[in-house]
DNA sequence: GTCCTGAAGC
DNA sequence: GCTTCAGGAC
């Protein structure tokens, strides 16, 4: 603990008066990794690791705390092991094993991934961030933390823990700063031989942070309030699926009848959960795909 | 660019 | 009421 707090002042020492160069990155790097070191965390999708578990704990994590992906992760891949599993299984049981997680598109998507991958890549997630950015979910962030997780691959990409580091070493007093500016300093810093140890040490001490800053993500150009869940579509929408989930299919009358809201607001959702793949009608009944 | 998308802990 | 490991559709 000493050594560390011996490296943090040296390092906003330096950093105001040199800015960048190689002494930084050296000292930065060694304190990002003494914290890890010392006081990292543990998660089950950090202890066994194979490119299906970090497709299914990547795609967890996206806007989703760690405490709550760890205890469905392990559930999840006791219950559909591998890509064949779960490209095999109905969506159904991946809807009913999702719930709680929220967000239910992506647990499709994960399924449609594991397709493309039986079909179209011998069973074998691919090792490029361009095809995995064309699957279904996966946009740069994505791709690049699975390859780094999978494979130990050094690549480059920001969520908001690793936003925070940053935040907080390389732009003091600085607001409305730009995910690029970070890029081009995150490039700078990296830890190219240890990637996959690197990022999860970035994302720790990110959450360490947090408790004696909570406000370094307002200073981000990319902060925004969410809306309110609280009677949004959002809320009326879970509340619909996991009905269908629990009873497989319902009249549409009797559905709009629970939800207890207007008739044209209801039909909406559903028509939009009928788009998105989730439901099918059949003549005056809805039930899941 | 703007809007949409869950659920839970605090 | 607040925040929380973004990505897709438009």
């Amino acid at each position: 603990m000493r050594f560390l707090k011996i490296l943090i002042s040296q390092f906003h020492k330096l950093y105001k008066v040199n800015g960048i160069n190689d002494e930084i990155k050296n000292i930065f790097q060694r304190l990002i990794h003494e914290y890890y070191n010392k006081f990292g965390r543990d998660f089950p999708f950090r202890r066994q690791i194979n490119p299906y578990y970090v497709l299914v704990s990547e795609v967890m994590l996206q806007q989703t705390q760690t405490n709550r992906v760890s205890l469905k992760f392990l559930e999840f891949i006791k219950r559909f092991p591998d890509f064949e599993s779960l490209a095999m299984a109905n969506n159904n049981d991946i809807l009913e094993t999702w719930q709680g997680l929220g967000y239910n598109r992506r647990a499709l998507a994960l399924k449609k991934i594991a397709n493309i991958i039986i079909q179209e890549y011998n069973g074998e997630l691919p090792n490029s961030i361009e095809i995995l950015k064309t699957f279904p979910q996966i946009g740069h962030n994505t791709a690049s933390s699975i390859l780094t997780f999978a494979y130990n691959k050094p690549t480059f990409f920001i969520e908001t823990n690793i936003r925070r580091v940053y935040i907080y070493y390389f732009f003091p007093g600085r607001t409305n700063i730009d995910d690029k500016e970070i890029l081009e300093i995150l490039k700078k810093t990296i830890d190219a031989k240890n990637p996959r140890k690197w990022y999860y040490a970035l994302m720790d001490y990110g959450v360490m942070l947090k408790k004696n800053h909570p406000d370094l993500y307002k200073r981000s150009k990319h902060y925004k309030k969410q809306p309110k869940f609280k009677g949004s579509d959002r809320e009326i929408r879970g509340h619909i699926l996991k009905l269908l989930i629990k009873k497989k299919e319902f009249p549409i009358e009797e559905m709009i009848r629970i939800i207890g809201l207007s008739k044209i607001r209801v039909k909406k959702i559903i028509d939009q959960l009928e788009k998105e793949e989730f439901l099918k009608k059949v003549e005056n009944l809805i039930k899941l795909v």
